[in-house]
RNA sequence: GGGGUGUUAGCUCAGCUGGUUUAGAGCGUCUGCCUGUCACGCAGAAGGUCGAGGGUUCGAGCCCCUUACAUCCCGCCA
């Protein structure tokens, strides 16, 4: 390994011990806090490596004036700490350095914010300043755990046989998903290209050029407005592989993600199986496409129970082609009526519903719900509750139903405490439909990107109602947050253009929109599917952060700016010129 | 584009139902003291257009309106 001694350094910060006891070293950092007892000093100096002591015997004026963050070279002998003065929250606490010289290789001025110590600073303030945020024990943290994570994964991919490759970042606009960035071409006059949104196209090419298992730490570029867990640019990897069926790319993530967790996280309760979760299964158990396996909530269709009930505003909805359903709270029968007066409350605020009813199953059924109904729905809805337990019922379209019931169950398991957080569980949710339905026009459209594959035959699509066919697409989702999309790629020009014209689109419209990988699908291409992990997210479930901000070291912030390199800005009249671009007037 | 929450010292926050003349505390900064601290301690000082603008009121940090900014969410986006 390279050495890290030069003329600024004999040891690092972090790697003085007892065995160092009479040496002198000489170490440079960040002053990062000084303690002043008068004609003593205590300097702790901080480097990428760590933290070591340095105490200055009879003081030091002109150190003790010097501010914190200010860069110095200390050289001076380690000795070794009294018993009472060993510090077991450091690593180099058994030892410190008795200085002789120092120096200042740079000064800081008096910061915006402190570097030491974990308080809150606000969001602007951390990212117009973010080489000192960086520098705070959290982010610096974040930063190099999300480095091993890269490398380990990269290793991995390698050992299973995968190559790693680049593609264009100048590329073409993709007609379908997200907007994207575009840049605009100096030497082509009104034209563009554009930043990928993932490199999809590529990916599938290097299949028909027959390098058989691609894998690539991919940047994606998407111009959609932000959240906690959303970045303008952020990273996947991004895989692709020939002559494979969908288990064969499941078996990658199957692979990969348990081992993952299990090596970052020590103390993680990692469970190896990764049920298969149909779409539709999905939407009515958990009532949402990345159900949290953690939560043990169920939610269940009680329709049938509610139609042609005395509870007549279910009833009547019924008739009219809503569903019903019911989501259990276990052991939530003692809680008093706030508990659930708050939940009623969170329903019509935050899931848009009119209300939630609810039957609470005690010693006997309560509620205003109970009333309502006979004793043979009531031990029915008893059933699906279980003893100690109530039942929360969600009467709407079924869609609405279904989304408002999945928001629930979440809410209910935060609240009941039943997600153990040091618990990590995988699903695979599949069979997504292929097509849907446009609510503003009444037209079949691809649900999901163009790429995938139909699980039907030529003559099934011919034939079928477009509604019914599924996707070889699946979502690999880890306790609720989905961190890989993927599936099979639709390879064969004529099932292509099929499914292109059940959307509406014509064969000019196919040759246009995809015409390299088009062309390609002429000369004989592989069956091939992939996959992409979202790694950001990855990075932040290992260390537990909730914003994808938090294990980035440079992100824009929620409004896509760059607080210390001033981006986006304004560009000179020359450098518009030079690309054809002429700034409309707003409005 | 829409909604929630927030904005008081460099930073974190308190400030009651609108009414102690001079808006408080901790951290940081500055000055002084301190030989065993490691969130060092002690004494003192500086530091405020209460985001901005308008309104209600005898009186506004607090109530109302407008606006800016931040953040979280919906739409959008894998």
């Amino acid at each position: 390994m390279l050495s890290l001694k030069s003329k600024y350094r004999t040891h690092t910060c972090g790697e003085l011990t007892e065995k160092n006891v009479g040496e002198t070293v000489t170490l440079s950092g960040w002053v990062h806090r000084k303690r002043d007892h008068g004609s003593l000093l205590f300097v702790d100096l901080r480097d990428n490596y760590g933290i070591t002591q340095c105490v200055f015997d009879g003081g030091d004026e002109n150190l003790e004036k010097i501010h914190p963050e200010s860069v110095i070279k200390i050289t001076g002998t380690v000795v070794a700490r009294d018993k009472e003065a060993i510090n077991d929250k450091l690593p180099t606490g058994h030892i410190e350095i008795k200085s002789g010289k120092w120096e200042v290789l740079t000064n800081a001025d008096v910061l915006p914010f402190q570097v030491f110590g974990d308080d809150d600073v606000p969001e602007d303030l951390r990212y117009q300043y973010r080489f000192l945020d960086l520098r705070r024990e959290k982010l610096h943290k974040n930063i190099l755990m999300r480095n091993k994570i890269i490398k380990w994964l990269r290793d991995q991919m390698w050992e299973m046989g995968f190559s790693e490759f680049q593609t264009p970042l100048l590329t073409a606009d993709s007609p379908e998903g997200a907007r994207c960035f575009l840049v605009p071409s100096r030497l082509h006059h009104g034209k563009f290209y554009a930043l990928p949104q993932a490199p999809q196209m590529f990916k599938q090419l290097l299949q028909v050029s027959g390098f058989d298992r691609y894998f690539q730490i991919a940047p994606c570029f998407r111009d959609e407005d932000l959240r906690a867990d959303r970045l303008l640019e952020f990273y996947q990897l991004d895989l692709e592989m020939s002559f494979v069926d969908l288990p064969d790319v499941q078996a990658v993530g199957e692979e990969l993600l348990p081992k993952l967790i299990k090596t970052f996280v020590p103390d993680a309760i990692v469970s190896d199986e990764v049920p298969h979760i149909s779409f539709d299964d999905a939407m009515l158990k958990y009532g949402c496409d990345k159900p949290d396996m953690r939560n043990p909530i169920l939610i269940s269709d009680v329709t049938e129970i509610f139609r042609g009930s005395d509870f007549g505003i279910f009833a009547n909805a019924i008739e009219n082609g809503a569903v019903v359903r019911a989501v259990p709270a276990p052991k939530s029968s003692d809680k008093p009526r706030s508990w659930f007066d708050k939940l009623g409350d969170y329903a019509v605020k935050e899931l848009g519903l009119g209300g939630l009813g609810y039957i609470v199953f005690a010693e006997e059924a309560k509620g205003p719900v109970a009333k309502k109904l006979d004793e043979a729905r009531i031990a029915k809805l008893h059933e699906i509750a279980g003893d100690n337990s109530s039942l929360f019922f969600i009467c709407d379209e079924e869609e609405k139903a279904a989304k408002a019931a999945g928001k629930l169950r979440n809410k209910l398991g935060e609240d009941l405490g039943l997600i153990n957080p040091k618990e990590f569980k995988f699903c695979w949710v599949d069979n997504f439909p292929f097509f849907e339905r446009n609510e503003e026009d009444g037209s079949i459209q691809m649900t999901h990107n163009p790429f995938s594959y139909p699980i039907a035959t030529l003559e099934e699509l011919d034939t079928k109602d477009p509604l019914t066919i599924k996707a070889a697409q699946f979502d690999m989702v880890m306790n609720g947050i989905e961190i890989c999309s993927g599936g099979l790629r639709n390879y064969n020009p004529e099932v292509m253009l099929k499914c292109f014209n059940i959307a509406g689109y014509d064969v000019e419209n196919v040759k246009k929109n995809f015409a390299g990988l088009y062309t390609s699908f002429q000369y004989g291409a592989p069956p091939h599917g992939g996959c992409a992990f979202g790694i950001d997210r990855l990075v932040c479930e290992i260390v537990g952060e909730p914003a994808v901000r938090e294990v980035v070291a440079f992100p824009a912030n929620q409004r896509g700016q760059d607080l210390l390199m001033g981006s986006p800005n304004e560009v000179s009249e020359q450098q518009l010129r030079d690309v054809h671009i002429q700034v409309r007037k707003r409005g």
